[in-house]
This record gives C-alpha cells, sequence and structure tokens, in this order.
DNA sequence: GTCTATAGATCGATAGAC
DNA sequence: GTCTATCGATCTATAGAC
C-alpha cells in the first residue's frame, strides 16, 4: 500500500540521514533499510531533495504547534529565572516528538545539525520560509526576559545555545558511551536536555559588563 | 617541487573540507583548486583520509603547544572570573592559528565540528591518541576553577561549551552575513570569540542548584 | 615527481514491463 | 504502484609512460 511505502521511507531515511549525514546516505540505503524498491522514492518524493524536506516536515509540523501553545501558556518572568521556565516550557514538545518516530527528538535534532551545515543554507530558507512566524515568536518571548540585553548580544548567544544543543544530540551516542562507562549510569534524552537548560539559561541571561 | 605541492593541496584541502564537508569534496575539486595533477594526492598521502589526518597535524601541532604554555602562564582563580580568564587565555592561541592558513582559527574550528559528525568517531580517538595529555590537563584546569562543580556536569557542560563553538564556526558564514546585515557592522572572527566567552563562562560556572 | 589514462565501484534518476 | 534493468555521471585509486 502506498502510504505504508512512503511512510516506511521516510523512517529508514530519517535514521540514516541522522546517523551518516545527508550526502552519505544514498538511496539505495534507504530503500534497502526500508525494504522497498529503489525507484519508489524517486515515485513518491520526486527527488532526494524533496525526500529531505519532506523529513523535516514531518517533525516541524508536529513541533510548531505544541511550542506556539506552550509560549502562550507561559508566565511572563524575567531574568535567569524567566529564561529557564521558558526553555523548560520547550522541553515537552521536544519529548513529545518521540511520537513521530522512535528516538524522534534526538533523530530531529541531529537532522537539524545536519541540515545547517550540509544542504547550503537552502533548509534554513525553507523553515523560515514555513515556520519563521512561529521562531520569530521564540525569540521575542526571550527577548522580553532579558530587556536589557541588547539584540546583537542575543543573537550571537541564541545561536551558541542552537550550538549545544545540536552538537550534544549529534555526538549524542559518543557522549552517552564515555558518560556511562565514566559516571557508571544509564543517560536519557531528558537527563542532557536537564543539564542543556540550566546552561543555557546562564549564558543567555548573563550580564554583558564583567 | 614536492614540499610547495604537499602545501598547496593541504591548502586546498582544508578549505573545502571546511566548507563543503568531507564526503562532499572531491579528490578532483581539491587537486584542481591546488592546481596540481589529481595523482598527487595518492603519492603525496597515500589516501583521502590520510589526507584529512594530515590537514588536522597541521593545527594541531601548532595549537596544542601554545595552550600548554597558556595553561602553564595561568594564575589559579576560582569561579566564573577563573573560568572566564582561563577562556580568554584561549582565544590567543586560537587566533594564532591564522598562521597556519588564511583565516586559519576558523578554518581549524569549522573542520573540527565536520569531523566530529562526518568520520564516526576516527578523528576522536586520532586527536586523544595524539593530544589527549593537553586535553586532559585543560579539563583538569576548569575543574580547578569550579570545584564544587560535579564532574558529571562539567562534562556535559564542557560539551555544551564545544557545541556552541563549532556550531558558531561552522554557521558562521551565515550568520555572520545575517548579523551584518541586521546590525550594519562588519564582524570580525575575535568579536564572535569575545562574545562566545562570557556565554560559556556563564553557563559553565552556573550553580546546579537554581 | 608528475603526468595521462583508465579501472572499478557507486551514485541519482529513469524507462518500460507488469 | 511496484518491479527490473540500465543509463550517464561521478567518485577514489592505480598502472605505467615520461
Amino acid at each position: 500500500m502506498a502510504h505504508h511505502t512512503k511512510n516506511d521511507i521516510l523512517d529508514a531515511a530519517e535514521y540514516l540521514f541522522a546517523e551518516q549525514g545527508f550526502t552519505q546516505t544514498s538511496m539505495r540505503e534507504i530503500t534497502t533499510r526500508a525494504q522497498v524498491n529503489l525507484a519508489s522514492v524517486n515515485y513518491h518524493f520526486g527527488s532526494k531533495k524533496n525526500l529531505i524536506q519532506a523529513v523535516f516536515k514531518r517533525y516541524f509540523d508536529k513541533l510548531m504547534p505544541d511550542i506556539e501553545k506552550s509560549l502562550l501558556g507561559l508566565s511572563a518572568k524575567e531574568g535567569t529565572q524567566g529564561v529557564e521556565l521558558l526553555l523548560f516550557s520547550l522541553i515537552p514538545p521536544m519529548i513529545n516528538l518521540s511520537t513521530v518516530s522512535e528516538n524522534g527528538t534526538a533523530t530531529f535534532v541531529k537532522l537539524l545539525g545536519r541540515g545547517y551545515n550540509e544542504t547550503q543554507g537552502h533548509l534554513r530558507r525553507f523553515i523560515m520560509n514555513d515556520y519563521g512566524a512561529c521562531i520569530r515568536e521564540l525569540v521575542d518571548c526571550i527577548q522580553r526576559c532579558l530587556p536589557s540585553l541588547p539584540k546583537e548580544t542575543l543573537f550571537w548567544r541564541m545561536h551558541f545555545a542552537i550550538g549545544s544543543f545540536v552538537f550534544s544530540m549529534t555526538s549524542s551516542q559518543a557522549l552517552t558511551e564515555i558518560a556511562e562507562s565514566d559516571f557508571h549510569k544509564h543517560i536519557e534524552i531528558e537527563e542532557v536536555m536537564s543539564q542543556l537548560v540550566p546552561f543555557v539559561a546562564q549564558g543567555l541571561a548573563g550580564s554583558i559588563d564583567s
């Protein structure tokens, strides 16, 4: 059936893209993993590039409405604590991505990292075109928590924060293995995010004169 | 002459690797840019994989001794300020990488980011084998600034910090373009690093009970 | 050491039978 | 919608003349 085939391709593709990158993943690998015919990818998605966008669309269509709801239900509070509350409110929508696919959260962030520097800006344009409103709203919320922070400082710190998240997820397998062997406990993605939120909140809210 | 050819290949390769990634850069692109023959890469380096390692080696051989010197000349000071001082002391060695190649600093960090998630751990092993002592010393110095911080918290925060740096450099072109168009001023890499240091210092030193 | 030429593998995409 | 078969392009790596 077509619907199953299409979803099977998406499942296989997102896994391989996240683990290996877009260029390093061939159509043959995808169709083999999805147990469908090689030609079906081009039949259903037209091209590899379209397939990549479809993989992202499945996540963003789930994530963005959830984030908008989280932002609406937020009590405005200033300072580090306000930022930390805001960031914590983003965790449930992120965790919810597990309903899209197994390990959906980590997969999505890995894909985001890959997309940021493998697709030469194509992805950034696609995201800002289709989901720009929600992203701008998120930035505004953070700015309202930190009214005295110059826009330029916030701009850089926001990207530093994204970098922390993307990198820790992209390298999550290696990092989790090291952490588990060093600290003798099982690491879940929720824990990594709980570690990340205070780091990012402190970094974002830090005074600029020191 | 052999020496020139070898260096020309390294110069061309590191530029293309940093901008496009390892897989997306072909030997033909490298040799064309270096204006040398296609076969000379395999003659001088044996394989593409060895070429990648040689590109990294040129940077680490310059960077690691400088970092060790910086750490030795550091007056131990605790807390956020101590971390910030330590991080600031790393900036000159990083800036000095411009002597290795044009835009050496950004190129190196971009390569690091690429290597972290394109080479399936091969690079991590290579780095820890050849330069692990210096890296461990750096971690110890930070730990000494933050004696009350659990090792596990520090572990995660260190990687969040690396992620911030790598991501901002990997996306530096896009980010710098946006920043320049939004804030109407030219952005230099020193400025990005000056923005980064307080962010990372605050994030690293933040209290764990909040 | 540097070149040409090419082997050998793999890729994305498509044509055409069913 | 799904399959086989294959085209045409591109890649890394190497053999062998100079």
